[in-house]
DNA sequence: ACCTTTATTAACCAAATGGTTAATCCAATT
DNA sequence: AATTGGATTAACCATTTGGTTAATAAAGGT
Protein backbone atom coordinates (compact mmCIF):
# COMPACT_ATOMS: atom_id res chain seq x y z
CA UNK A 1 0.00 0.00 0.00
CA UNK A 2 0.78 3.58 -0.41
CA UNK A 3 3.37 4.34 2.61
CA UNK A 4 2.40 7.63 3.84
CA UNK A 5 5.54 8.33 5.89
CA UNK A 6 8.53 8.98 4.04
CA UNK A 7 6.58 10.05 0.64
CA UNK A 8 5.95 13.37 -0.35
CA UNK A 9 3.15 14.91 -1.25
CA UNK A 10 4.04 14.96 -4.98
CA UNK A 11 4.83 11.25 -4.89
CA UNK A 12 1.04 10.37 -3.48
CA UNK A 13 -0.36 12.85 -5.72
CA UNK A 14 2.01 11.32 -8.86
CA UNK A 15 0.58 7.68 -7.73
CA UNK A 16 -2.94 8.39 -7.54
CA UNK A 17 -3.17 10.32 -10.99
CA UNK A 18 -1.11 7.40 -12.60
CA UNK A 19 -3.68 4.63 -10.79
CA UNK A 20 -6.43 6.13 -12.35
CA UNK A 21 -4.97 6.95 -16.02
CA UNK A 22 -3.56 3.39 -16.20
CA UNK A 23 -6.32 1.99 -15.01
CA UNK A 24 -8.36 3.25 -17.36
CA UNK A 25 -6.29 3.60 -20.49
CA UNK A 26 -4.18 0.50 -19.63
CA UNK A 27 0.02 0.45 -19.69
CA UNK A 28 -0.16 1.24 -23.52
CA UNK A 29 -3.15 3.70 -23.54
CA UNK A 30 -1.60 5.79 -20.97
CA UNK A 31 0.41 8.94 -21.69
CA UNK A 32 2.91 10.29 -18.97
CA UNK A 33 1.68 13.78 -20.04
CA UNK A 34 -1.79 12.59 -18.92
CA UNK A 35 -0.62 11.64 -16.07
CA UNK A 36 1.21 14.64 -15.11
CA UNK A 37 -1.64 16.66 -15.83
CA UNK A 38 -4.18 14.75 -13.79
CA UNK A 39 -1.54 14.96 -10.91
CA UNK A 40 -1.13 18.75 -11.65
CA UNK A 41 2.24 19.43 -12.31
CA UNK A 42 5.19 19.12 -14.50
CA UNK A 43 6.31 15.61 -16.76
CA UNK A 44 9.71 15.57 -15.56
CA UNK A 45 8.70 15.40 -12.58
CA UNK A 46 7.27 11.39 -12.76
CA UNK A 47 10.58 11.23 -14.17
CA UNK A 48 12.33 12.68 -11.30
CA UNK A 49 10.22 10.45 -8.99
CA UNK A 50 10.25 7.19 -10.90
CA UNK A 51 12.50 7.02 -13.66
CA UNK A 52 10.71 5.55 -16.63
CA UNK A 53 7.42 5.04 -17.10
CA UNK A 54 7.84 1.27 -16.56
CA UNK A 55 8.86 1.51 -13.36
CA UNK A 56 5.82 3.75 -12.55
CA UNK A 57 3.56 1.44 -14.05
CA UNK A 58 5.16 -1.49 -11.93
CA UNK A 59 4.42 0.63 -9.01
CA UNK A 60 0.84 1.00 -9.39
CA UNK A 61 0.43 -2.73 -10.78
CA UNK A 62 2.02 -4.14 -7.67
CA UNK A 63 -0.39 -1.82 -5.46
CA UNK A 64 -3.49 -2.57 -7.73
CA UNK A 65 -2.90 -6.55 -7.27
CA UNK A 66 -1.97 -6.36 -3.47
CA UNK A 67 -5.48 -4.78 -2.86
CA UNK A 68 -6.89 -7.77 -5.40
CA UNK A 69 -5.50 -10.51 -3.61
CA UNK A 70 -6.00 -9.15 -0.21
CA UNK A 71 -9.22 -10.25 0.23
CA UNK A 72 -8.64 -14.02 -1.32
CA UNK A 73 -5.74 -14.05 0.88
CA UNK A 74 -7.63 -12.71 4.20
CA UNK A 75 -10.23 -15.18 3.30
CA UNK A 76 -8.26 -18.51 2.39
CA UNK A 77 -5.95 -18.25 5.19
CA UNK A 78 -8.89 -17.22 7.74
CA UNK A 79 -10.25 -19.58 10.71
CA UNK A 80 -13.78 -19.60 9.30
CA UNK A 81 -15.73 -23.15 8.26
CA UNK A 82 -15.76 -23.07 4.85
CA UNK A 83 -19.23 -22.04 3.97
CA UNK A 84 -18.48 -18.89 6.19
CA UNK A 85 -15.72 -18.85 3.99
CA UNK A 86 -17.55 -18.79 0.47
CA UNK A 87 -19.47 -16.19 1.71
CA UNK A 88 -17.07 -13.90 2.98
CA UNK A 89 -14.96 -14.43 -0.55
CA UNK A 90 -18.16 -14.06 -2.77
CA UNK A 91 -18.97 -10.83 -0.99
CA UNK A 92 -15.70 -9.41 -0.62
CA UNK A 93 -15.26 -9.80 -4.91
CA UNK A 94 -19.07 -8.67 -5.59
CA UNK A 95 -18.34 -5.47 -3.98
CA UNK A 96 -14.84 -5.00 -5.21
CA UNK A 97 -16.71 -5.53 -8.56
CA UNK A 98 -19.14 -3.26 -7.62
CA UNK A 99 -17.34 -0.41 -6.24
CA UNK A 100 -14.04 -0.47 -7.46
CA UNK A 101 -14.33 -2.45 -10.83
CA UNK A 102 -11.10 -1.01 -12.43
CA UNK A 103 -9.24 -3.11 -10.14
CA UNK A 104 -9.74 -6.60 -11.34
CA UNK A 105 -10.31 -5.13 -14.95
CA UNK A 106 -6.66 -3.65 -14.76
CA UNK A 107 -4.96 -6.83 -13.69
CA UNK A 108 -6.59 -8.99 -15.95
CA UNK A 109 -5.77 -6.70 -18.68
CA UNK A 110 -2.65 -6.21 -18.26
CA UNK A 111 -1.72 -9.77 -16.96
CA UNK A 112 -2.70 -10.86 -20.54
CA UNK A 113 -0.81 -8.33 -22.45
CA UNK A 114 2.34 -8.94 -20.83
CA UNK A 115 5.26 -11.46 -20.60
CA UNK A 116 4.92 -13.86 -18.10
CA UNK A 117 8.18 -13.51 -16.51
CA UNK A 118 7.01 -10.05 -15.48
CA UNK A 119 3.57 -11.37 -14.12
CA UNK A 120 5.36 -13.79 -12.13
CA UNK A 121 7.39 -11.64 -10.55
CA UNK A 122 4.50 -9.49 -9.66
CA UNK A 123 2.71 -12.85 -8.30
CA UNK A 124 5.22 -14.22 -6.53
CA UNK A 125 5.35 -11.34 -4.01
CA UNK A 126 1.37 -11.70 -2.85
CA UNK A 127 2.62 -15.31 -1.61
CA UNK A 128 -0.77 -16.61 -3.06
CA UNK A 129 0.17 -20.04 -3.75
CA UNK A 130 0.76 -21.31 0.29
CA UNK A 131 -2.83 -19.39 1.65
CA UNK A 132 -4.24 -21.73 -1.34
CA UNK A 133 -2.44 -24.67 0.08
CA UNK A 134 -4.13 -24.01 3.29
CA UNK A 135 -7.65 -23.50 1.94
CA UNK A 136 -7.44 -26.98 -0.09
CA UNK A 137 -5.85 -28.57 2.73
CA UNK A 138 -8.96 -27.56 4.71
CA UNK A 139 -11.66 -28.62 1.71
CA UNK A 140 -9.70 -31.74 1.75
CA UNK A 141 -10.51 -32.30 5.32
CA UNK A 142 -14.43 -31.66 4.46
CA UNK A 143 -14.29 -34.14 1.86
CA UNK A 144 -13.11 -36.35 4.23
CA UNK A 145 -15.20 -36.06 6.96
CA UNK A 146 -17.81 -36.04 4.45
CA UNK A 147 -19.56 -32.55 4.74
CA UNK A 148 -18.99 -32.07 1.30
CA UNK A 149 -19.09 -34.07 -1.79
CA UNK A 150 -15.65 -34.96 -3.44
CA UNK A 151 -14.62 -32.27 -5.79
CA UNK A 152 -11.05 -30.62 -6.89
CA UNK A 153 -10.22 -27.69 -4.87
CA UNK A 154 -9.13 -25.48 -7.77
CA UNK A 155 -12.21 -26.00 -9.28
CA UNK A 156 -14.33 -24.41 -6.16
CA UNK A 157 -11.91 -21.31 -6.66
CA UNK A 158 -12.04 -20.80 -10.11
CA UNK A 159 -15.51 -21.18 -9.96
CA UNK A 160 -16.34 -18.36 -6.93
CA UNK A 161 -13.81 -15.98 -9.17
CA UNK A 162 -15.63 -16.73 -12.18
CA UNK A 163 -18.83 -15.81 -10.27
CA UNK A 164 -17.79 -13.54 -8.61
CA UNK A 165 -15.92 -11.32 -11.00
CA UNK A 166 -16.43 -11.91 -14.34
CA UNK A 167 -19.68 -9.73 -14.45
CA UNK A 168 -17.16 -6.55 -13.60
CA UNK A 169 -14.68 -7.68 -16.38
CA UNK A 170 -17.74 -8.05 -18.96
CA UNK A 171 -20.11 -5.18 -17.67
CA UNK A 172 -20.59 -3.24 -20.83
CA UNK A 173 -20.48 -6.36 -23.24
CA UNK A 174 -23.62 -8.07 -20.55
CA UNK A 175 -25.11 -4.29 -20.21
CA UNK A 176 -25.67 -3.69 -23.73
CA UNK A 177 -26.46 -7.00 -25.04
CA UNK A 178 -29.13 -7.96 -22.48
CA UNK A 179 -30.22 -4.35 -22.48
CA UNK A 180 -29.85 -3.40 -18.99
CA UNK A 181 -29.33 -0.04 -17.59
CA UNK A 182 -26.81 1.34 -15.31
CA UNK A 183 -29.69 0.83 -12.32
CA UNK A 184 -30.09 -2.59 -13.20
CA UNK A 185 -27.00 -3.52 -13.50
CA UNK A 186 -25.97 -2.85 -10.33
CA UNK A 187 -29.22 -4.05 -8.56
CA UNK A 188 -28.39 -7.39 -10.44
CA UNK A 189 -24.74 -7.33 -8.49
CA UNK A 190 -26.45 -6.97 -5.68
CA UNK A 191 -28.89 -9.61 -5.94
CA UNK A 192 -25.31 -11.50 -7.01
CA UNK A 193 -24.31 -11.21 -3.50
CA UNK A 194 -26.86 -14.24 -2.52
CA UNK A 195 -27.21 -15.76 -5.70
CA UNK A 196 -23.57 -16.71 -6.15
CA UNK A 197 -23.00 -18.11 -2.78
CA UNK A 198 -26.44 -19.76 -2.45
CA UNK A 199 -25.20 -21.32 -6.20
CA UNK A 200 -21.89 -22.23 -4.76
CA UNK A 201 -22.62 -24.12 -1.71
CA UNK A 202 -25.21 -26.05 -3.39
CA UNK A 203 -22.86 -27.63 -5.89
CA UNK A 204 -20.90 -28.70 -2.98
CA UNK A 205 -23.32 -29.84 -0.86
CA UNK A 206 -23.64 -33.97 -0.56
CA UNK A 207 -26.64 -35.27 -2.93
CA UNK B 1 -16.13 -13.63 -41.63
CA UNK B 2 -13.27 -13.14 -44.32
CA UNK B 3 -15.40 -12.89 -47.25
CA UNK B 4 -12.91 -15.35 -49.52
CA UNK B 5 -14.63 -14.01 -52.68
CA UNK B 6 -13.18 -10.72 -54.21
CA UNK B 7 -10.32 -10.28 -51.54
CA UNK B 8 -7.13 -10.29 -52.72
CA UNK B 9 -4.76 -12.34 -51.47
CA UNK B 10 -2.61 -9.77 -49.94
CA UNK B 11 -5.68 -8.75 -48.43
CA UNK B 12 -6.27 -11.84 -46.70
CA UNK B 13 -2.99 -11.78 -45.54
CA UNK B 14 -2.76 -8.62 -43.94
CA UNK B 15 -6.27 -9.01 -42.18
CA UNK B 16 -4.56 -12.36 -40.67
CA UNK B 17 -1.17 -10.52 -39.69
CA UNK B 18 -3.13 -7.48 -38.07
CA UNK B 19 -5.72 -10.49 -36.57
CA UNK B 20 -3.09 -12.16 -34.75
CA UNK B 21 -1.02 -8.67 -33.55
CA UNK B 22 -3.67 -6.66 -32.36
CA UNK B 23 -5.07 -9.82 -30.55
CA UNK B 24 -2.04 -10.30 -28.75
CA UNK B 25 -0.91 -7.19 -28.17
CA UNK B 26 -4.31 -5.32 -28.35
CA UNK B 27 -5.02 -2.27 -30.17
CA UNK B 28 -2.44 0.62 -28.34
CA UNK B 29 0.39 -2.28 -28.37
CA UNK B 30 0.45 -3.49 -31.99
CA UNK B 31 2.52 -1.53 -34.14
CA UNK B 32 1.68 -0.96 -37.52
CA UNK B 33 5.19 -1.79 -38.78
CA UNK B 34 4.96 -5.34 -36.68
CA UNK B 35 1.70 -5.71 -38.49
CA UNK B 36 3.31 -5.24 -42.00
CA UNK B 37 6.45 -7.29 -41.07
CA UNK B 38 3.91 -10.51 -39.86
CA UNK B 39 2.03 -10.11 -43.10
CA UNK B 40 5.46 -9.91 -45.21
CA UNK B 41 4.68 -6.82 -47.03
CA UNK B 42 5.18 -2.77 -46.71
CA UNK B 43 3.38 -1.16 -44.47
CA UNK B 44 1.94 1.50 -46.86
CA UNK B 45 -0.10 -1.26 -48.13
CA UNK B 46 -2.11 -1.57 -45.09
CA UNK B 47 -3.01 2.12 -44.92
CA UNK B 48 -3.61 1.30 -49.24
CA UNK B 49 -6.27 -1.53 -48.12
CA UNK B 50 -7.69 -0.38 -45.03
CA UNK B 51 -6.73 3.42 -44.71
CA UNK B 52 -6.08 3.54 -41.21
CA UNK B 53 -4.71 1.82 -37.91
CA UNK B 54 -8.40 2.63 -36.75
CA UNK B 55 -10.10 0.89 -39.83
CA UNK B 56 -8.16 -2.02 -39.37
CA UNK B 57 -8.45 -2.40 -36.40
CA UNK B 58 -12.39 -2.17 -36.39
CA UNK B 59 -12.51 -5.02 -38.87
CA UNK B 60 -10.28 -6.92 -36.75
CA UNK B 61 -12.36 -6.57 -33.93
CA UNK B 62 -15.94 -6.94 -35.67
CA UNK B 63 -14.81 -10.10 -36.99
CA UNK B 64 -13.30 -11.73 -33.65
CA UNK B 65 -16.37 -10.10 -31.67
CA UNK B 66 -18.47 -12.08 -34.46
CA UNK B 67 -16.93 -15.38 -33.76
CA UNK B 68 -17.71 -14.60 -30.20
CA UNK B 69 -21.07 -14.19 -30.46
CA UNK B 70 -22.03 -16.61 -33.13
CA UNK B 71 -22.51 -19.52 -30.76
CA UNK B 72 -24.65 -17.61 -28.12
CA UNK B 73 -26.82 -16.77 -31.11
CA UNK B 74 -26.63 -20.22 -32.41
CA UNK B 75 -27.45 -21.36 -29.12
CA UNK B 76 -30.17 -19.44 -27.59
CA UNK B 77 -32.13 -19.19 -30.69
CA UNK B 78 -31.94 -22.67 -31.21
CA UNK B 79 -35.22 -25.05 -30.84
CA UNK B 80 -33.56 -27.66 -28.14
CA UNK B 81 -35.09 -27.41 -24.61
CA UNK B 82 -33.83 -25.44 -22.12
CA UNK B 83 -31.32 -28.47 -20.31
CA UNK B 84 -29.84 -28.95 -24.05
CA UNK B 85 -29.47 -25.69 -24.62
CA UNK B 86 -27.53 -25.38 -21.42
CA UNK B 87 -25.57 -28.12 -22.22
CA UNK B 88 -24.83 -27.09 -25.44
CA UNK B 89 -23.69 -22.99 -25.15
CA UNK B 90 -21.48 -24.12 -21.99
CA UNK B 91 -19.69 -26.84 -24.70
CA UNK B 92 -18.98 -24.13 -27.16
CA UNK B 93 -17.78 -21.49 -24.61
CA UNK B 94 -15.34 -23.66 -22.85
CA UNK B 95 -14.13 -25.48 -26.26
CA UNK B 96 -13.47 -21.45 -27.26
CA UNK B 97 -11.39 -20.73 -24.05
CA UNK B 98 -9.62 -23.73 -24.93
CA UNK B 99 -8.68 -23.40 -28.95
CA UNK B 100 -9.09 -19.94 -29.12
CA UNK B 101 -8.61 -18.07 -25.96
CA UNK B 102 -7.22 -15.25 -27.74
CA UNK B 103 -10.82 -14.40 -28.97
CA UNK B 104 -12.57 -13.68 -25.20
CA UNK B 105 -9.63 -11.82 -24.36
CA UNK B 106 -9.79 -9.76 -26.88
CA UNK B 107 -13.07 -8.91 -27.21
CA UNK B 108 -13.52 -8.52 -23.37
CA UNK B 109 -10.03 -6.54 -23.46
CA UNK B 110 -10.88 -3.84 -26.41
CA UNK B 111 -14.01 -3.33 -24.55
CA UNK B 112 -13.02 -2.03 -21.15
CA UNK B 113 -10.44 0.44 -23.27
CA UNK B 114 -12.71 2.06 -25.38
CA UNK B 115 -15.63 4.70 -25.63
CA UNK B 116 -18.99 2.77 -25.09
CA UNK B 117 -20.07 4.53 -28.60
CA UNK B 118 -17.53 2.71 -30.38
CA UNK B 119 -18.61 -0.70 -29.10
CA UNK B 120 -22.11 -0.65 -28.99
CA UNK B 121 -21.53 0.15 -32.71
CA UNK B 122 -20.30 -3.13 -33.20
CA UNK B 123 -22.55 -5.11 -30.52
CA UNK B 124 -25.43 -3.99 -32.64
CA UNK B 125 -24.68 -5.31 -35.99
CA UNK B 126 -24.84 -8.94 -33.75
CA UNK B 127 -28.06 -8.51 -33.19
CA UNK B 128 -27.79 -10.31 -30.02
CA UNK B 129 -30.62 -8.11 -27.94
CA UNK B 130 -33.38 -10.42 -30.06
CA UNK B 131 -32.23 -14.17 -29.32
CA UNK B 132 -31.64 -13.17 -26.11
CA UNK B 133 -35.29 -11.86 -25.76
CA UNK B 134 -36.21 -15.36 -27.10
CA UNK B 135 -34.64 -16.59 -24.59
CA UNK B 136 -36.01 -14.96 -21.73
CA UNK B 137 -39.24 -15.67 -23.34
CA UNK B 138 -38.62 -19.84 -23.02
CA UNK B 139 -36.92 -19.40 -19.67
CA UNK B 140 -40.39 -17.42 -18.70
CA UNK B 141 -42.30 -20.35 -20.52
CA UNK B 142 -40.52 -23.13 -18.54
CA UNK B 143 -40.86 -21.41 -14.79
CA UNK B 144 -44.38 -20.93 -15.76
CA UNK B 145 -44.77 -24.58 -16.58
CA UNK B 146 -43.00 -24.96 -13.11
CA UNK B 147 -40.30 -26.97 -14.86
CA UNK B 148 -37.61 -24.68 -13.43
CA UNK B 149 -37.43 -22.54 -10.18
CA UNK B 150 -38.04 -19.13 -10.42
CA UNK B 151 -35.21 -16.64 -11.48
CA UNK B 152 -34.01 -14.01 -13.49
CA UNK B 153 -33.11 -15.12 -16.99
CA UNK B 154 -30.28 -12.28 -16.73
CA UNK B 155 -28.56 -14.16 -14.10
CA UNK B 156 -28.45 -17.28 -16.10
CA UNK B 157 -27.26 -16.09 -18.68
CA UNK B 158 -24.31 -13.66 -16.88
CA UNK B 159 -23.70 -17.33 -14.76
CA UNK B 160 -23.34 -19.64 -17.71
CA UNK B 161 -20.54 -16.73 -19.66
CA UNK B 162 -18.99 -16.63 -15.80
CA UNK B 163 -18.34 -20.18 -15.54
CA UNK B 164 -17.08 -20.82 -19.23
CA UNK B 165 -14.98 -17.56 -20.22
CA UNK B 166 -13.63 -16.79 -16.96
CA UNK B 167 -11.00 -19.49 -16.60
CA UNK B 168 -9.91 -18.25 -20.40
CA UNK B 169 -9.58 -14.72 -19.30
CA UNK B 170 -7.33 -15.66 -15.83
CA UNK B 171 -5.69 -18.15 -17.03
CA UNK B 172 -2.12 -16.66 -16.11
CA UNK B 173 -3.14 -15.16 -12.85
CA UNK B 174 -5.05 -18.82 -12.25
CA UNK B 175 -2.61 -21.09 -13.45
CA UNK B 176 0.42 -19.18 -11.21
CA UNK B 177 -1.33 -18.99 -8.47
CA UNK B 178 -3.01 -22.60 -7.93
CA UNK B 179 0.35 -23.40 -9.42
CA UNK B 180 -0.81 -25.61 -12.12
CA UNK B 181 1.41 -27.26 -14.67
CA UNK B 182 0.01 -26.07 -19.05
CA UNK B 183 -1.17 -29.65 -18.84
CA UNK B 184 -3.20 -29.78 -15.64
CA UNK B 185 -4.83 -26.64 -16.51
CA UNK B 186 -5.93 -27.84 -20.18
CA UNK B 187 -7.63 -31.08 -17.76
CA UNK B 188 -9.26 -28.68 -16.04
CA UNK B 189 -10.63 -26.81 -18.42
CA UNK B 190 -11.83 -30.45 -19.96
CA UNK B 191 -13.08 -31.40 -16.66
CA UNK B 192 -15.38 -28.45 -16.74
CA UNK B 193 -17.51 -29.19 -19.60
CA UNK B 194 -19.55 -31.54 -17.19
CA UNK B 195 -18.46 -29.51 -14.03
CA UNK B 196 -20.42 -26.50 -15.04
CA UNK B 197 -23.21 -27.51 -16.96
CA UNK B 198 -23.81 -29.82 -13.64
CA UNK B 199 -23.22 -26.71 -11.50
CA UNK B 200 -25.56 -24.68 -13.46
CA UNK B 201 -28.79 -27.58 -14.11
CA UNK B 202 -28.38 -28.01 -10.36
CA UNK B 203 -28.91 -24.27 -9.60
CA UNK B 204 -32.04 -23.69 -11.30
CA UNK B 205 -33.89 -27.05 -10.49
CA UNK B 206 -37.07 -27.44 -8.27
CA UNK B 207 -36.13 -28.08 -4.76
C1' DA C 1 2.87 -2.42 -78.93
C1' DC C 2 0.33 1.13 -76.18
C1' DC C 3 -2.42 2.73 -72.62
C1' DT C 4 -4.88 2.52 -68.27
C1' DT C 5 -5.65 0.82 -63.98
C1' DT C 6 -4.17 -1.57 -59.95
C1' DA C 7 -0.59 -3.16 -56.80
C1' DT C 8 3.75 -2.39 -54.50
C1' DT C 9 7.78 -0.13 -52.78
C1' DA C 10 11.27 3.08 -50.78
C1' DA C 11 11.75 7.32 -49.08
C1' DC C 12 9.86 10.75 -46.60
C1' DC C 13 7.01 13.62 -43.13
C1' DA C 14 4.72 15.51 -39.12
C1' DA C 15 3.05 14.57 -34.79
C1' DA C 16 3.35 12.26 -30.61
C1' DT C 17 5.89 10.44 -26.95
C1' DG C 18 9.23 8.94 -23.42
C1' DG C 19 13.00 10.91 -21.60
C1' DT C 20 16.85 14.55 -20.52
C1' DT C 21 18.99 18.94 -19.22
C1' DA C 22 20.12 23.13 -17.47
C1' DA C 23 18.42 26.67 -15.07
C1' DT C 24 15.56 28.24 -11.17
C1' DC C 25 13.07 28.14 -6.86
C1' DC C 26 12.80 27.33 -2.07
C1' DA C 27 13.42 25.73 2.47
C1' DA C 28 16.59 24.31 5.86
C1' DT C 29 21.55 24.85 7.66
C1' DT C 30 25.53 27.29 8.87
C1' DA D 1 23.75 36.55 4.39
C1' DA D 2 25.70 32.75 2.15
C1' DT D 3 25.54 27.87 1.18
C1' DT D 4 23.61 23.69 0.20
C1' DG D 5 20.42 20.24 -1.30
C1' DG D 6 16.30 18.73 -3.00
C1' DA D 7 12.07 20.06 -5.69
C1' DT D 8 10.23 22.05 -9.90
C1' DT D 9 9.93 23.93 -14.43
C1' DA D 10 10.45 25.12 -19.43
C1' DA D 11 12.76 23.96 -23.18
C1' DC D 12 14.83 20.56 -25.67
C1' DC D 13 16.06 15.89 -27.82
C1' DA D 14 15.84 11.34 -30.06
C1' DT D 15 12.97 7.88 -31.33
C1' DT D 16 8.87 5.90 -32.54
C1' DT D 17 4.80 5.80 -35.08
C1' DG D 18 0.88 6.46 -38.10
C1' DG D 19 0.44 8.14 -42.35
C1' DT D 20 1.73 10.13 -47.23
C1' DT D 21 3.91 10.54 -51.76
C1' DA D 22 5.97 9.88 -55.91
C1' DA D 23 7.94 6.67 -58.62
C1' DT D 24 7.76 1.88 -60.41
C1' DA D 25 6.12 -2.68 -61.49
C1' DA D 26 2.58 -5.68 -62.99
C1' DA D 27 -1.70 -6.81 -65.08
C1' DG D 28 -5.37 -6.17 -68.37
C1' DG D 29 -7.64 -4.28 -72.12
C1' DT D 30 -7.45 -2.17 -76.88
Amino acid sequence: MTDTENISETEVRILQAATEVFRTRGRDGARMQDIADAAGINKAMLHYYFRSKDQLFERVFKESAAMFFERIREVMGGEDDLLEKIRKLCTAYIDMGISEPYIPVFIIGEVNRNPETFIKKMFDQQGMRSEFRKFRKSIEADIEKKKIRSLDPAQLVINMLSLCLFPALARPMLQFNLAMTDKEFRQSMDDRKTIVPDMIIRSIQLP
